[in-house]
DNA sequence: CAGTTTAATTACTCTATTGTTATTAAACAT
DNA sequence: ATGTTTAATAACAATAGAGTAATTAAACTG
């Protein structure tokens, strides 16, 4: 007797896509330049250093997920995070990060006699 | 002038891996099955239905990445999951996405007149 | 209208990852 | 010791995804 049900694969299936957007590091980029702001197309190719056609591919894949908005003005495109969760995700995982860096530390300095 | 400070490459980096952990529908499905106990790899391969070398491939990534904990008894080998963030991150998504779909229901009522 | 700027799209290469099959290794049972 | 069970590993095929270069499309500018 398991108390936990068991999850439909297609929610596996979801859930597993929404975080496949922030596996990678271009992506992540990219909405760390975004925060709170809109910005277009062109201020983050100079912000990103890669080609414009890279930058608006993870727009366009991060838009059609539902976690940016788009708003077209005269030849630009002006992109806006839209789902705030983003940055509570992304905290958490850098806290975690941080903190298992800093446990690495201490055992490091413990094994070696401080 | 932007108030948010720049994130450094590597943390985008290492961010990016722990999320692409948890962008396969296979190792969600484990984490799911493992939940608050510690199981062995044979009770995952019946409940999964994919290959033994699978399922301890899967494994042995998220150990490596510090996300379960492995304990050797006999012929067997027990894993049990050592984040409990990973329950707060799916939590958060899963529910994410519950309120998107139930968005897009109400939507697709109104443009169709009740 | 011709020329320019900005963004999207297409075609392509390259790399990474998944899942499978087969094999190896280790602990146990008879 | 032999055979069995369990897990890890290696080698491989198939797939997905990132990045690039080139092209297309659309909206301005002169």
């Amino acid at each position: 007797m398991n108390s936990v049900k068991s999850v439909p694969s297609e929610v596996l299936q979801q859930v597993a896509e929404y975080f496949s957007l922030l596996s990678e590091p271009m992506r992540l980029r990219l909405l760390n330049l975004l925060g709170d702001d809109e910005k277009c197309v062109q201020e983050l190719v100079e912000a990103t250093q890669t080609s414009q056609a890279n930058v608006s591919k993870h727009l366009k894949i991060m838009w059609q997920a539902g976690i940016l908005t788009r708003r077209s003005a005269g030849t630009s495109a002006y992109y806006r995070i839209e789902d705030d969760m983003i940055f509570e995700l992304c905290s958490l995982v850098r806290d975690r990060l941080a903190t298992r860096i800093e446990q690495q530390a201490l055992h490091f300095r413990v094994v070696n006699g401080k």
